[in-house]
DNA sequence: CTCCACTACTCGGTGATACCGTGTACTGGT
DNA sequence: ACCAGTACACGGTATCACCGAGTAGTGGAG
């Protein structure tokens, strides 16, 4: 697949808040699971970004716990604000994508009043 | 609807190729169009710097043309290499959506071999 | 006739984001 | 002793949508 950074901007940040969501995790493994669910591209580089900018915003926290088999990792959870955040990702990706859709189907489309577009 | 501007990088160029290669039709007027498709806060500047793109790149082709209700419009339309490039531009888009709305269930589905992800 | 609204395009600068490369550091196997 | 895999941080870059101001043409209200 093409180059899809451009495309990713605003939703990459949706997509790990919603990992971390569904389960307290950490960078390397967010990145590991985002390069299984089809975002091949995705390296650890940017998901540190996104962890320290979620970090920086209060939206996550965090415990620093021992590995085992490396350095400690950070481990994040979603608090009230992070799960906020995320409600208000899936209401825009929803408003978006609809939209999107709507445009490739042709761009037309009739209200409850009856009104073509 | 809360801003959109960051998840509309990368996609809000294709929804103008989109538009174009529907209808040879002009910068003021493409605007409306988004604004009524529900991309309500898109403003003239805005589509104006990805037209100058899209002719900087050589995907549209541009003629000028007098308008009798105000200055002269200057009209687009897809050539080869932009209908190419809108093509890629939904393959990409339907690339990302469907790896989006699969991390939005559950993020876990099944291979055609049947391996659980 | 003058002002204003609407139409229509251009351009320099800003902020946010994903990406790149490099560096640091811990563990275990050869 | 070396290297691969794990794990995180950080400075710099490119791209993109957006903002604001400017320039112009037409037509209607006062």
């Amino acid at each position: 697949m093409d180059d899809l950074t451009e495309m990713l901007k605003g939703t990459l940040e949706g997509c790990v808040l919603e990992i971390i969501g569904s389960e307290e995790t950490y960078g390397y493994a967010i990145t590991r699971q985002l390069n299984e669910l089809g975002f091949a591209d995705v390296v650890e580089g940017t998901v540190y970004t996104i962890l320290l900018r979620l970090e920086r915003n209060g939206l996550v926290q965090v415990a620093k716990r021992p590995s085992g088999v490396g350095p400690p990792r950070k481990f994040y959870a979603l608090n009230d604000a992070g799960r906020e955040e995320l409600a208000k990702f899936w209401a825009k990706w929803q408003y978006l994508s609809s939209r999107i859709n709507r445009l490739k189907e042709g761009g037309r489309w009739v209200t409850s009043a009856g009104v073509v577009y």
